[in-house]
DNA sequence: GGCATTTTTGGTAGCGCTACCAAAACGATG
DNA sequence: CATCGTTTTGGTAGCGCTACCAAAAATGCC
């Protein structure tokens, strides 16, 4: 066997093609490749095609890491929730990505279980990436993660919630206004006395700013607001089929219950069906976010429905639009809702 | 003001604190400070008190892009799955994030429509990240994804599906014994008249692989196993309403349906609620997943319970133990089901 | 105390790619 | 045909970090 180069390869070089190797195949320079691979308008069609066949016949594939370093972003955008076991968020994210995914970006994603401090330092560690762009939930933040935004020069894209002011864009609805919203429909309904439900209310502030919005309302009727049940724990079924009990043991006289999300609303009209408790002639069961599940129920579920997908779609869309070299103001979007009015209210 | 120098800063450097910066202000070597980052009990206590002070100080983020580049991996996981408005790929990507959430390692999210050529794609792009590791649904893939995951030399765990032979490790349960088992239980139940329900055969093969179960069980039983229903849209409670009815009507002297998965199942059942169809008495309702809502029906689903949270969970840990320097052959876990027989059956 | 051994620290080069500028090729114009 | 402007191509340096080796300091042992 002939000598091999001794002292060469000294790190890894796993072997992989490089872009250089695509070049010494071509007979070009390694920097006109890189044209090819990213910006192909400024190669003449011949050399164009003669990379082409190169990178086909050694089956390049570009180092993403090399190239983020040597110039900005990484084509990475990194989505960052409360949760991955909400199903709102997966919806949203599920919108994100169908938008962004042949767009050769990818999601990067980071979950905060609604604690402002590891959702700084999430986003310590994922700028880190030198990413694109970033998606984050919710408009507050701490100062510390909002200075680093800001000095990022990065698109960034707050969502679920629309308010005054934001980092850069914003997509998403008015909690409070859907609060006031649910309850203008159960006082017009004719119910007097009426319960908001919630769930982890001490993080999660959006529930906070739905119930304050539900309070409002009901006081501005001349209605007692105050009647309030909230938990802890994961909004599921069972759990509100729990609280669904436990609002009318707490308050017996109850017309109606306002949960503050489907999840929990499903759990009680099930929990209601198999305990032959008629809703809504016993009582009222409202809910929010227009889950699938919600039509489908015996009775059929009133609900808010909010578009989550079609967040997740506008907040990408935001997103490329800055990266297309979109500048000026804030891109902001009110997603809107819809009060869908069933059987159970 | 002094000159300043010239020629200096020629790309971006958008003035974001470097290890070398961090170096300069402690007084150390610029490696020295990688070593406290990466692996501070090669520091002396002293010098690592320092370089962290300086960190502090001057609120250095380490460039993961850069660190990636000269070392091996870039501490992200690609997850590759089919599908992401599907519960059962959220709730193993939910797993596999609470396993790696504070291990520094990030998730890089792909979907690949159940679409074997897009997956082969998608595989190359990710790749292109220097992930540290990689997760991904399945044991079926394109010769070329094959080669690319073996040659990067890096972890790889398949999961969804267990089976005989894997890349590297493999997590997840045999398809094929869940459809026997549930069709088991029917005729032990005293079923004849089986039919199942799938949807988007032609792309899910997992859900082939379970009807062939069920089938391969119900001619075992001398009962014939082909009769079967299916479409293509995703599986809403909305499209298992419809396929119970397109059942019954496709053969009326139907006793019993296997659903394919939980929410098909679930619609059934809502659907059989509004029309006031006996669940099991005139036809009996089985699915697959055991899904939350499951439990909470009227009647309650019978159903084959597989631990989707604890498979991500366990996927992570494989790639945890390799990336660990675990070495030696495929690590294998078949993560089991569990039949849960309730009224439905 | 002298020597070998271990631990701690630092210098150099390079990971694979792109920004920047300069050179070359090409076209148009009078 | 010389001149100018435009397009296409290439050379050089450097993005921020870590691998590798070597030097320095600390430790152990006879």
């Amino acid at each position: 066997m002939g000598k091999t180069e001794r002292g060469r390869r000294r790190h890894k070089g796993v072997g992989r093609v490089t872009l250089g190797d695509v070049a010494k195949h071509a007979g070009v320079a390694p920097i006109t490749v890189s044209r090819v691979m990213n910006n192909p308008d400024q190669v003449s069609e011949k050399l164009r095609k003669r990379v082409e066949q190169a990178v086909d016949a050694l089956g390049y594939v570009p180092n993403l890491i090399a190239g983020g370093l040597a110039s900005a972003g990484t084509r990475v955008i990194p989505v960052i929730v409360p949760s991955l076991s909400i199903l709102t968020y997966i919806d949203v994210i599920h919108g994100i990505q169908q938008t962004l995914e042949d767009t050769g970006y990818q999601l990067l994603l980071g979950s905060t279980d609604f604690d402002l401090d590891r959702e700084a330092a999430l986003i310590d560690t994922v700028l880190g990436y030198s990413p694109s762009g970033i998606i984050i939930a919710g408009l507050r933040h701490r100062e510390r993660a909002i200075q680093r935004l800001e000095a990022c020069q990065r698109p960034v894209v707050e969502i679920m919630e629309y308010g005054a002011s934001c980092i850069d864009s914003n997509v998403g609805v008015d909690n409070a206004e859907v609060g006031r919203c649910m309850a203008r429909h159960l006082v017009e309904r004719g119910y007097r006395r009426i319960a908001y439900v919630g769930s982890r209310m001490d993080r999660d502030y959006r529930t906070i700013q739905r119930y304050e919005g539900h309070r409002e309302m009901l006081e501005l009727a001349g209605i007692d607001g105050s009647r309030l049940l909230q938990n802890d724990e994961a909004a599921s079924y069972k759990t509100g089929g729990r609280l669904f009990m436990e609002a009318m043991a707490s308050y017996p006289d109850l017309d109606a219950i306002h949960f503050t999300n489907d999840n929990l609303a499903a759990g009680a009209i099930l929990e209601a069906n198999r305990r032959g408790i008629r809703v809504p002639d016993d009582i009222a069961v409202a809910g929010y976010l227009g889950l699938p599940l919600s039509e489908c129920l015996t009775p059929a579920l009133t609900t808010v429905s909010v578009p989550r997908f079609e967040m997740g779609v506008q907040a990408a869309k935001f997103l490329l639009a800055r990266l297309d070299g979109e500048q000026g103001e804030a891109l902001r979007c009110d997603i809107g809702f819809e009060l869908i009015v069933r059987d159970s209210t």
